[in-house]
DNA sequence: AATGAATGAGGATTCATTCAT
DNA sequence: CATGAATGAATCCTCATTCAT
């Protein structure tokens, strides 16, 4: 950001342009989405636009977070009303939740995907950003339950459950809706966890497992 | 394509011209590979490369589909070595070897796999076709050892798998190569199978299940 | 300049932009010198600097002007030690004098420099007027000794010094500071010098020259 | 320059480029030496300029080098001619000479000079180079009759000259074109110039000095 | 078949300047 | 007096594509 808004005017600036962008890219494809296009889209001469960004990347990547930030928000909202006890209805309550997530705008989620995985040379991290939240409510109510997840396991079904939707809404696979895909979603994650015995609960006392 | 290359000088010219962009996308980035810069790497006039492409976006496609073919191939032939009596070893089989197949020419791998997501404006389909091979390798052999995947199951389980790779192969997680990395992934098909009780069929009346 | 400063702290704001415009213009050159940074720099908005300021171009003329009034100054206390008899160390010391003035944020005589030579069309005229006083310097205390340089003689020598010490300043040439520099300088300005021989008048005959 | 002209069109097309720029640059000033107006004005679309030239400042380069290789040429079969007997005579010729080259296309001097003095950051040498060729051939011509020059004397010289001269230009100076503004050059020149005494010749052989 | 010179619409970006607050 | 948000003409440059040779 080139000029931290000091009046409340120019806040909104930046929020119009924001807008706009995802608007365009909605509407219209990455490829209209010029920095021309989005400031006379905005009602912003362009002048006004590089006041905020310093160039056409620093949009996207702007645009991205902030529909990051906002999907996210709504995640963990909703997330926190998750059942502790027991766990297949949990996990399916945040798959739920996810797939919400990405609900509505699709043209602007896929232009901000690509545009992302286009800008990172290899300083990649945030690929399944959306999913790790999902997965930490999973574990935080279900600990004790499962055995725990190693590196490569949490690594692999965040990013499955990530590939699976991400391309489902790529593909604007008429799938997306139904509850049979959200079924086999959560065999996925289902089939990934395994479950610890539950007998500990029964020896309190006694030379243990 | 705008000239069916009957000739063999022509096949080679055109082979040329595909493993000169392989190369820049390679090398360079997606951002090198322009028509000139195709055409000067390839060793040819950029009028000569307009004979055999009608268009840039050919040209990407064309690559696209010569390094699914190839991966494809090689897949195909490893697949079918497939040990068709248990399923778990031939699952870890056909995860290694498509596994196998990500390896090597990262950068013309995530390039193609870019530039391919771009141009899918509604017509998106071959997500997953490197996946697809496997499932049906897998199927294949271990028919009736397993209860059906339905079409979400399928779909899921096959975006899951190569959205994982996928994934992998973008960031370069050092997790790639890992034993670790393709146990998780073993799991998580394996999870997705439900196993038909063989046995049962044969003892209806018994100490069920 | 667009208002006239009357009270003192206008006075400052002048001050302080124009030599908020020296500095930039040392380090970091005359692509730097953006009418923002500017304004920036001096810790003024660049609504303020247009108050005083009609355009651009004004702050350069006046930041060239004050430099000018300031090397002057320095250089006629300077001068007006000189002492009058012998003229070749009065020309030294001219000269000496004259280099003196040239040390120092070269940065920003060199961008004055060709600001000002750019902002000339055909009106040229201040090209040697630190040179110039120099001249008149030497001039008074020797007249009488020396034949008078006609016009293109001055023009000729004025210009001859200004260019050495300009072309040696620009270039930041390690000879600026060096004796031998002085020297050749001094030689220059002696050689054309046509001394008058002062004898001859009073034994118009004699053993002659 | 970014392509090396292959066919002979492309090298009239390279020189049409130039000559255009120079006459814009001679007509209208620097400012409108814009690559859009020089590529209308060459009468070729602005793409054909960037085939040969990498950006704007390489025009500006090779103009000067062109225009200074022409100058130096012509510099060059001039003083060829020179007398190598008399001394004065030899120098008044080379300065008639170097006046010649500035004859001409004052607006395109002038722009060259400005534009290459903006782009010595610290590499500066050739600020004097027209006149180095004309200095070589009087001390060529005219050796063991003067004492050799020192560094600096040279440099001062050297720039002392280029100095007079360029200003005279710059500011269109009425002086340029008159004998008196030669003479004085002559004077500034020769004044510099320590004639060794002849006597040497005279005592062939003895205890010399 | 091959060449490569030429095209030009269109993109990103800058920066002096204005004016409502 | 001061602010700083907004302006937009103008600049440099790219690159897919054509077509005469």
């Amino acid at each position: 950001m080139r000029k931290s808004p000091v009046q409340g005017r120019s806040q909104a600036t930046v929020e119009t342009i924001l807008e706009a962008s995802a608007q365009i890219l909605h509407r219209e494809g990455e490829a209209a989405l010029t920095t021309n296009r989005i400031a006379a889209h905005a009602g912003f001469s362009i002048g006004t636009l590089y006041q905020y960004f310093p160039n056409r990347d620093a949009i996207l990547a702007a645009m991205a977070e902030r529909e990051q930030r906002r999907v996210l928000a709504r995640l963990e909202t909703e997330l926190a009303t998750l059942d502790p006890a027991d766990p297949e209805p949990a996990v399916r309550q945040a798959i739920r939740t996810f797939l919400g997530a990405f609900r509505g705008r699709h043209g602007v989620r896929r232009a901000i995907i690509l545009a992302t995985l286009r800008r990172l040379p290899k300083d990649a991290k945030d690929n399944a950003s959306l999913a790790e939240p999902m997965l930490e409510a999973i574990e935080a109510r279900c600990a004790g339950h499962f055995e725990p997840l190693g590196e490569a396991g949490r690594y692999v079904l965040l990013r499955a459950v990530a590939g699976a939707v991400r391309s489902a809404a790529f593909e604007r696979s008429p799938l997306l809706g139904t509850e049979a895909f959200e079924e086999a979603l959560v065999r996925l994650v289902m089939g990934m966890l395994r479950p610890i015995p539950a007998t500990p609960r029964r020896l309190p006392e006694g030379a243990g497992n």
